[in-house]
DNA sequence: TCCACTAGGTTTCTAATGGTGACTAGGTAG
DNA sequence: CTACCTAGTCACCATTAGAAACCTAGTGGA
């Protein structure tokens, strides 16, 4: 198994890092670490998610292996969304992600409060 | 100091997780780590970057206290880019990310053959 | 019978974002 | 005089995210 390296350009894993180091990505992961959510299950625990993102993510998800899909076929359909072996090895290092930013989301919004204040007084960015 | 939660639309945490949850904070914070760096040293290790994207996540990483950016009066004028204490244990769970994309892009890129196959196969994605 | 509602999506449209390349200031080297 | 260095910005275009409507297939209520 050959190592990627994220910062060279052309290299496929800078691309896999866009699509994994993302918002959307985070939420769905970290709900689906506790075992197997339905579609709407999701949609309703994400607030705000739009059913487009919801889908589009969790195709994403689907097709890197990450995820697993499963269908029922209940009526009306059931569709179960399962965290794969090494979906959750990536959700291991995604978590952390999350509650740092739950953490730290105070610390962030004090600095923004500094920083734009600090930009009134004197706006003068260029050297 | 109040906790957040990534999961509600309207808790500041989900707009930082979007902007904490970026390629290029990813890559940024990686190198910041080991020291600082001058604004176009990033941009030569960190391969494909354009000044708009590295100026404006840099930018963004010192209004959220992330990074500090100072200025020396040099001729031609030197900026230099270090990483806060916050924003060190902000790398501390991006580090883990890009080396998880890193070890993983074979295992995804198999994963991604085998679903394009598939779907050739049967593109019946509906139930 | 008609309407409303469920699940799990797709389509369409618009607003925001990301990337590209040219351009800037101020100064030095050739 | 021209070219190049630093550290950016600006205008432009392509892609994308998000909002809202629609879809299929079926159930329940008035």
């Amino acid at each position: 198994m050959q190592k990627g390296n994220a910062y060279a350009a052309e290299c496929p894993t800078r691309q896999a890092l866009d699509r994994v180091a993302d918002k959307w990505t985070v939420l769905i992961l970290g709900l689906l670490g506790d075992g197997p959510v339905r579609f709407n299950a999701l949609r309703r625990q994400i607030q705000g998610i739009s059913q487009k993102m919801l889908s589009q993510t969790l195709r994403s998800l689907e097709r890197d292996g990450l995820v697993a899909r499963t269908v029922y076929p209940t009526v009306p359909v059931t569709v179960e969304y399962a965290i794969t072996p090494v979906g959750r090895t990536l959700a291991a290092t995604l978590t952390p992600l999350r509650l740092w930013a739950e953490e730290n989301i105070e610390t962030i919004l004090q600095a923004r409060l500094e920083y734009d204040r600090a930009e009134r007084a004197a706006p003068d960015h260029a050297a």
